[in-house]
DNA sequence: TTGTAGGCGTTATCAG
DNA sequence: CTGATAACGCCTACAA
């Protein structure tokens, strides 16, 4: 019935006006962007809090702007099974550091293939960083370019022109095969991460290789199998201990064919190897060699230190978002190539004669 | 010097006119909240296809909507140690699932005090969720609520009006509390979350107590002391494994004042302690007994199934969701006080006579 | 230092 | 079913 019918929020211009300045210098204000005399500026501070207005709309402000101050992280599967993955959280924690200097926040997203509406399509970004890009991200990453951001891909192929943060997988793994095959290993097993979406517990056979899609897989592998090219490999359903007792288990199981090491690619799979050892009642090192791949700090494995790669999964992250930082700035982004470190622990031995 | 001086990227009434129609028709083939005759609207696609045009800019839409799309999560501390705690990742687990309808995304957000720009403040969110309510996060609480913004606030004290999602913490520590005793321990200590920002590992007194800000903590404290109520505290810096295996050493050392039993406030902590009492020597249950609180899946503790109070985390995260999802529809949001379940296990026994 | 004006790219509304 | 028009709230040349 009366005046205050519409109590929509305060606008810039309205605590302009109530401070009797230019909706601009309200702005700057805000902004810091430009000088303002001292009594203005209290002014429309004053007018502000007398309205309530609690400062600048960050939507209007993007669009406006051009830029959201949101960097998109695309992850694959449930959130919950990449932050379960130690790799995963590290590498979140260095690209925080490298997007620093953006000050820019993280969106979590997940790669879904057929959903509608939550997806990279809509959602106000500034720039988008694939981690794991394996095929089910490839649409990800098609609207991205469509859309005109800026793209970092973290340990996957996106083709051409996208600048890529990589490991050496191959190399790294092959160091590992050599330290054991040095060793005197020859009767060896191989735990590998999963192969594809499916994630299936299952032996590796050249046709399932050749479908595999996740490319961390297939270059630990390819490593490996430079230096043992007919190992029994087994492919995990994911980077957890439990998968490593369990895989452990059937590799264990008949003491006629056990292996005298297992090369794991990635530690937790590791762990859940020497466990499953320990269970069949065996020495490690002594009765088996076990090793790792990752280098992250292992919660939980007593005395021995394990025989990893040591991946520097925090420098992926930073490096991935120093590279955002950049083509943001208007610079093109470029691939880096990051390289592991061998670590020789005390879980690999002499093979048993 | 040609027409083509600025190849800025097309916008959707470019499409229309490369259409010949209105802008409201492309718009409304995009958004599809209209019926579109099926001639025009192919025309439009191919317009678009032809112009390159990827789809309505979300910084636009929300601006014009007044909507992002976007919820932003509000964890105290660093990211990676908010990701360590399994309780974490099952409540974003469920807030992802209780935003669903939304289909909203997800922004990670630090409670950092000092620091400008990166904060809340200047993000395009819609709603905020606030993990562990304490002192820092009182003032992202006032910028949040100063802004408008719908608040839900998980396991804190957001006074007045807040909506809250708690957990009946002193009631289900008390439970295992009485578990123990009826057990026959006497002589009991106790290891808890951090009391503070500061994180010390210390013994706790009174007044370190008086001076605590992490409810969860202290009411968690205040539940176990109903029935043990002189037994010694200590505080861990976090709830990690290692900080478990630290304190376990402190309480374990001295044979002449170990307890029998060890109730820790995480499980994290309580396998830690499980670890502290292998490496001294001691058989759990038989030498000590021990308990925890979450009942999350615990990765790595071998046969034993680890008494503790299993705490709905992921529904946490759900009925948060839910409660922004219904605030954001315009209904009010509710408080919903979730309880935890005792869970009997096998590392605690008889005490020891 | 302060004010004016125009537009960022959409979408809601309402008339045809 | 389609089209014209008016905001959404802000920022930034540019002019005074």
């Amino acid at each position: 019935m009366s005046s205050q019918e519409t109590p929509r929020r305060p606008t810039i211009a309205d605590v302009a006006r109530e401070a009797g300045v230019a909706t601009s210098t309200a702005s700057v204000v805000f902004s810091g962007k430009a000088k303002v005399a001292p009594a203005t500026r209290e002014r429309v501070l004053a007018a502000a809090a007398d309205l309530g207005y609690a400062g600048p709309d960050p939507r209007a402000a993007s669009l406006r702007r051009g830029r959201s101050g949101i960097v998109a992280v695309v992850l694959e599967g449930h959130l919950r099974a990449a932050f379960l993955d130690p790799v995963t959280t590290a590498l979140m924690d260095g690209l925080t550091d490298g997007l620093a200097e953006l000050s820019a926040g993280i969106l979590l997203m997940r790669d879904e293939p057929g959903e509608e509406g939550a997806g990279i399509a809509d959602a106000p970004v500034d720039a988008v960083v694939l981690i794991g890009c394996s095929a089910r991200t490839r649409s990800s990453l098609e609207i991205v370019v469509g859309r005109g951001l800026p793209v970092v891909v973290i340990e996957g192929d996106a083709g051409e022109s996208i600048p890529r943060i990589t490991l050496d997988n191959a190399a790294a793994s092959a160091d590992i095969a050599r330290h054991v095959r040095d060793l005197g290993h020859r009767d060896v097993a191989l735990v590998t991460l999963p192969l594809d979406t499916e994630r299936e517990r299952t032996a590796i056979t050249p046709e399932r290789l050749a479908n595999a899609t996740v490319d961390v897989t297939i270059h630990r592998l390819a490593g490996t199998r430079e230096i043992f090219p007919d190992a029994l490999a087994i492919s995990a359903a994911g980077s957890l201990i439990d998968e490593g007792v369990l895989v452990g288990r059937m590799l264990l199981a008949d003491p006629a064919t056990r292996p005298t090491a297992v090369l794991a690619q990635s530690d937790l799979l590791a762990v859940g190897v020497i466990r499953a050892a320990e269970e069949a009642g065996l020495r490690v090192p002594e009765d088996l060699s076990v090793a790792g791949f990752d280098g992250i700090a292992l919660d939980g494995l007593g005395d021995l230190s394990l025989t990893t790669s040591v991946q520097p999964a925090v420098e992926k992250g930073r490096a991935a978002g120093e590279q955002i930082a950049r083509m943001l700035r208007g610079e093109p982004g470029i691939t880096q190539h990051l390289t592991c470190r061998f670590h020789a622990g005390t879980t690999t031995g002499p093979a048993p004669r």
